[in-house]
DNA sequence: AATGGTATTCTTGTATACAAAAAGTTTGAC
DNA sequence: GTCAAACTTTTTGTATACAAGAATACCATT
């Protein structure tokens, strides 16, 4: 389907990155990758473009390409960020979603709520992200679904600390549903605010990403340091 | 300051892409340019995968790079996300904006009415863009503003068209003062909803921006064929 | 031992070379 | 005259070569 190097490259670095391997700061070296992937330094060079431009990475001038997760306030604004995303979706879902959307959250709903039954943090992690973007796509606006992934896939890495909290899952179920509701009642400003509260890193859900975030090994590498002239 | 030619390429057919200088559909000559700029192909690569990454144009495995104006349809999209990313801004600018900034947006409020009655329409259009870089900046959250940063960089094209429709500097600038306002009083809700009153394309805008979309040289070229298998 | 300067090694950024795919052209059959 | 198949040209994607900047090691001096 992709018959670029690059992309693949791309792809499997992304994944590397987002799921924890790499800490922050840690440089990624060229020649070893290229190595490793069997390719030459060019496609490997492309996909640390790429992975700049989305974010992951910092690419510093005559330096290299190092893995950057964001800092703990960073991430702090890029939820806030993503809240009033999903909220605008939300809004504009109640009104615009179709039978065919509206039928495939209920059922991801359901999804989601046997495998929370089931123990099945897996699953039920699948069928969560599967919600969220059935929300995106529901906005009817094609761009800010777009927007909304983007920034969903960014935040990846993070969801999953938050994941590991107790009894955030209950609740998060029962978020779910009222959202459901409110996009099948057509009511906009539920749907707007339940769902920014539902992504929202604010109250007891602060302190326990805040502990979650210092024991993860994202941060273990200090950030390279930005020489000025 | 930046040693990298790709970065400079990138910059300057940034330039040409947002000032309209090559129209929809049309292909970036990778030998051509580079001897444009004198340099290889390899930083042009760099620059094109930059330029993907931003949206300003796409690139079709193995076809090259195209320019990627927006269809109406599109660009409707990217106005409805850009007016809820300000009118986010605004929401939280009212809450968090800081004396130094938000002098400098009544600064900047002045400047722009200035402008407007002298009849300077470049001024205006830059004080313009001043005071909604404040905004974002105001709004407290780094991310946030550098999200609508480039969102807005990315509606430049557009923008210019808008505001060659007769009388809408006017009601702008009740607008511009109407945020202020809503600023220095830290009322969320009155600076949220003109801010995106301000940005969304509703109403008589709408077919405003229509006719000038029609007008405009962005839509020459047809978009290439994406090709199945 | 610590510091500063210099040489060496590594790494990045760019140019070029080459292979493979797409586009374009010519030729031939009907 | 039209269509199609084979060939040619062009263009992209990748590998490699080379130049220049950054990091490092080494040595001299104090």
């Amino acid at each position: 389907m992709t018959p670029r190097m690059a992309d693949n490259v791309r792809e499997a670095l992304e994944q590397m990155i987002v799921t924890g391997e790499y800490a922050d700061g840690e440089r990624l070296d060229e020649i070893r990758l290229a190595e490793r992937f069997h390719v030459s330094r060019t496609p490997l060079r492309e996909a640390f473009q790429m992975l700049a431009a989305s974010g992951l990475v910092e690419l510093l001038p005559r330096r290299g390409a190092f893995v950057r997760h964001p800092a703990f306030p960073e991430m702090i604004e890029m939820f806030e960020v993503m809240a009033e995303l999903e909220a605008v979706c939300g809004r504009l879902a109640a009104r615009r979603v179709t039978p065919e959307v509206l039928e495939q959250v209920r059922a991801t709903v359901i999804a989601c709520e046997a495998a929370a039954h089931a123990g099945d943090s897996d699953g039920y992690y699948r069928e969560n992200e599967h919600f969220h973007h059935l929300i995106y796509t529901a906005s009817g606006n094609d761009f800010l679904a777009a927007e909304a992934r983007r920034l969903h896939k960014r935040l990846q890495p993070f969801r999953r600390m938050q994941l590991r909290v107790r009894g955030r899952m209950i609740q998060s179920l029962a978020e779910h549903r009222q959202i459901l509701t409110a996009l099948e009642t057509g009511d906009s400003p539920t749907a707007e605010a339940t769902l920014r509260d539902h992504v929202a890193v604010q109250g007891a859900r602060f302190n326990d990403l805040m502990a979650s975030y210092k024991q993860s090994n994202l941060r273990a590498n200090p950030p390279p340091v930005a020489l000025r002239g």
